[in-house]
DNA sequence: TGCATATAACTGACCGGTCAGTTATATTGG
DNA sequence: CCAATATAACTGACCGGTCAGTTATATGCA
C-alpha cells in the first residue's frame, strides 16, 4: 500500500461496462469478419477481438453465431427494405420518378461492399441454414419486392407504362443491378457502380425504351 | 471348412477397381453434398460415403477439397459457357435469333438446381477462396459474357437493335434471369422457371420493346 | 490353362489442429 | 456490498488430410 500523499498510480481499468454500445460494436465486427472469411469460416474469437471484447462476451448479448447473422440482417439490410417501402409509398403521385429514385438508391446501396455482403452471406449458407434464408426473404426481399410491384402496378393503372406482368417488370428492374453487384463484389470485375448516375441512366434507357430501333 | 462338393460360397469382393468411373462419381457426390450443406460445412467423409468409396480414396483422384470444387466448375458449368460461345459464333447470321436461343438455353440451365448450385457455391466462398472466384470468372463468366457481347455488337452493326453500351445490354439480358434463379433456388420463391417459354417471351418483350407506351 | 508375382486401387485408423459454446472467476460501479 | 459485466481457461466434438497396410486385378511364365 502506498504511503499517504504518494500519487496513486492511476492504472486505467482493464475493461469498462458499456452494455449499451456493445451490441452494435459486435455486429460491426461480425459483419466485417463474415464478409472477409465467409460465415462458416469466420471465427467467433476473431469477431470478439475485432469488437474489443472477449469471445464469451459476445454470448452475453447474442445466443449463437447464427443469431448474430440474423441480427445483422435486421440491423443492416431490413431498414433498407423498409426505406424502399417508404419511397414507394410516397411516390404514388409520381410512380416513374419514384422508380428512378428507388433504382438510384439501390445502386448506391449495392455498391457498398458492407451492404452487399449480407445477401452474399445468405446465398452462401441458404443450403444448410434454411431458416436464415427464410428470415431474409420475409424481412427483406418480400418487402422490397412487394413495394416495387405495387409501384409498377400504379404506373400501369395510370397508363404511364405498358400493361405487362408485374413480376416480369420487377425482374427487369432489379435483375441487372443485382447482377452487376455480384459481378463487382464476387468476381471483382470492373464495376459500373463507379459511376452510379450513368449506370442508372443506361438502365432506365433500356428498361423504358428497349433495345429495338424506334421507327 | 465346407466339405468337398459343397459349392464354394462366392462372397463378392468388398470393393472393385473402377478407376475410370470413380472421378465422375466423386464429382457427382461432391456436388450433391456441397449443394445440401454448403462447401465449408460439407464433410469429405460424407462425399466419400455418397460416392461409395472411402475418404482416403477421394484423395487418390483429387488432391484437396478445393480441387474438387474447381473440378466441379470445369465439369459442370464450363461446358455450358463454351456451348454459349458456340451458339453465339454460329449465330452471326441471325444475331437476334441466336440471342433468343441463348436466353432459352440459359433459362433451362438456370432452372436446374444442380447447375445453379455451382455459382451459388462460388458466391458463398469467394471471400475466403479468391482463387476459386477467379477461376470461375475466367473459365465461365468471362467466356459467356464475351460471346454475348460480341453477338450484341453484331446485332448493332447490322442495325437490328439500337446503339447502346454493350455492357449495359449484357446486364439487361442476363440480369433478370440470374435474379430469378437466385430467387428460385436460394429463397425458394414461386419460380417463373416453371414455364420457361413464357419467361423468355416476357423477358424479350421487355428487353426489346421496353416498358414505355408505344405511340 | 493355372499358378506366381507385381502393382494399382482401396481402406481403416489415426493425428494435429480448430472452434462454438461453457464455466469458474475477476472486476466494475452504483 | 452485490449485481451486472467481463474474461481466461477449458471442453467436447468435429474434420481435412495422411499413412501403413490390404485387396483386387493385370501380367508374366510354366
Amino acid at each position: 500500500m502506498p504511503p499517504l500523499g504518494t500519487p496513486v498510480q492511476k492504472t486505467p481499468p482493464r475493461w469498462r461496462r458499456r452494455a449499451e454500445s456493445r451490441p452494435d460494436e459486435i455486429l460491426d465486427a461480425a459483419l466485417a469478419e463474415f464478409t472477409e472469411r465467409g460465415f462458416d469460416a469466420a471465427r467467433m474469437e476473431d469477431v470478439a477481438k475485432r469488437a474489443g471484447i472477449s469471445k464469451a462476451g459476445i454470448y452475453l448479448y447474442f445466443p449463437s453465431k447464427t443469431a448474430l447473422l440474423e441480427a445483422l440482417i435486421e440491423a443492416k439490410v431490413a431498414p433498407l427494405a423498409r426505406q424502399a417501402e417508404g419511397i414507394a409509398a410516397a411516390g404514388e403521385a409520381d410512380p416513374l420518378g419514384a422508380l428512378r429514385l428507388l433504382a438510384t438508391a439501390a445502386a448506391y446501396r449495392l455498391s457498398d461492399p458492407m451492404v452487399i455482403a449480407v445477401p452474399r452471406l445468405v446465398i452462401g449458407i441458404s443450403g444448410h441454414y434454411p431458416d436464415i434464408a427464410h428470415y431474409y426473404r420475409t424481412h427483406v426481399v418480400d418487402i422490397a419486392r412487394t413495394a416495387l410491384e405495387r409501384l409498377i402496378e400504379t404506373a400501369m393503372a395510370r397508363t404511364l407504362i405498358r400493361r405487362i406482368d408485374p413480376a416480369a417488370a420487377v425482374r427487369a428492374f432489379i435483375g441487372p443491378l443485382f447482377f452487376e453487384a455480384m459481378w463487382t463484389h464476387v468476381l471483382r470485375g470492373e464495376s459500373a457502380f463507379a459511376n452510379p448516375e450513368k449506370l442508372i441512366e443506361q438502365h432506365f434507357d433500356i428498361l423504358l425504351n428497349g433495345l429495338e430501333l424506334r421507327a
